[in-house]
DNA sequence: CTTATATCGTTGCAAATGCAACAATGTCAA
DNA sequence: TTGACATTGTTGCATTTGCAACGATATAAG
C-alpha cells in the first residue's frame, strides 16, 4: 500500500486554495455587482491598461480569446465598455470602459485590494514576499 | 488612474498557478493513461482510503457530488472500479479500485511524486515547507 | 407502526466551456 | 499587383459543468 496522500500533494492543494480564494473574491464582487470572473478579468485589464484588444487580454490574462469575446460582449451590453474597430488595424477590436465602467471599477477595485491585504495578513506580514517569490519560481519555465 | 495591476494580484497569481501546474500534471497522465482531473482525484483518493463512498470523495476531495458520480461511473465502464451497494447503509455506494485500478495507478503515482518533486526543487529545499505553510494559513478557516 | 424529515447518489436540464471553422483583414514575397 | 499565407474576433457545436429535483433508503419522534 502506498503512502500516497492527495490531501497533503502540492497540485492539490495550489487547486484547492485557488478554489477558495477566488470563491470568496467572486462572492464579494459577484452578489454586489454580478459580475462573473471572466468579466472581473476584462474590467480589471482594462482599468490597467487604456484601450485594448481582445488578443492582448487572450495572452495577458490567460483566458481563450472566445471567453474574453463573450465576456466583452456582456459588459458591453451593459454598457460598461466600448468595442469599436482598430483604425490601423481593422481586424482588432478595440476594448475601452465607459464612464460607467470607470465607476463599477472605482468600487470594485477598493474592495478588490481590501481583500488581498486580507489574504497578506494571513500570511503574516514578512512572509508575503517569500510567498510571491515562491509562486513566480513555480511559474518560470 | 488607480495603479491596480491585476497581473500582481493574488488571487489572480493563485488561480494562474494552479491552472499551470494542473495542466502540466495533467498532461502526464492524460497523455498516457487517458485520465481526466476529476478521474485522477477519484482514483487518488481510493488508492489514499480503501473503499469509499461518493460523498466521502465530495466532502474530501472538494468535488460537487455530481463530478463524483460521473468520474466513478466512467472508471467503472473501463475496470478501473467497482461500484456496489454498501449493505449497511443501502443509500451508500462504495468505491473500490479493481485490480486493474491499481496497477494504474501504481503507474501513475510515481509520475505524480515525480511531478510534486521538481516543483519542491524549483522553490529551492528548505523553501518549500514554508509554502506549504502559507497555503494552510490562507486556508485556515 | 406511522409519519415526518434527512441523507445519498443519479439524472435532467440549462448554462458555460473549449475548440475548430469561418469571414474579414493584414503581410509579404514574387 | 497578385496570390499565398497569417492573424483577429466571432460563432457553431459538442462536451462539461453546476444545480435542483428525484427515488430510494435511513433516522427520529410520536
Amino acid at each position: 500500500m502506498n503512502a500516497f496522500d492527495l490531501t497533503r500533494f502540492l497540485p492539490y492543494q495550489l487547486a484547492i486554495l485557488s478554489q477558495h480564494v477566488s470563491g470568496e473574491l467572486a462572492a464579494i464582487y459577484g452578489a454586489r455587482f454580478d459580475i462573473d470572473v471572466s468579466e472581473w478579468r476584462v474590467l480589471a485589464h482594462l482599468n490597467h491598461a487604456g484601450a485594448v484588444s481582445v488578443r492582448d487580454i487572450h495572452k495577458v490574462v490567460n483566458m481563450e480569446k472566445s471567453k474574453v469575446s463573450r465576456a466583452a460582449s456582456r459588459l458591453e451590453a451593459r454598457g460598461l465598455l466600448t468595442k469599436k474597430t482598430d483604425a490601423k488595424d481593422k481586424r482588432l477590436v478595440a476594448l475601452a470602459l465607459t464612464p460607467q465602467g470607470n465607476d463599477l471599477l472605482a468600487q470594485i477595485l477598493p474592495l478588490a485590494q481590501e481583500f488581498e491585504l486580507g489574504l497578506i495578513e494571513k500570511l503574516g506580514k514578512g512572509r508575503s514576499d517569500d510567498f510571491r517569490a515562491a509562486i513566480q519560481a513555480i511559474l518560470k519555465e
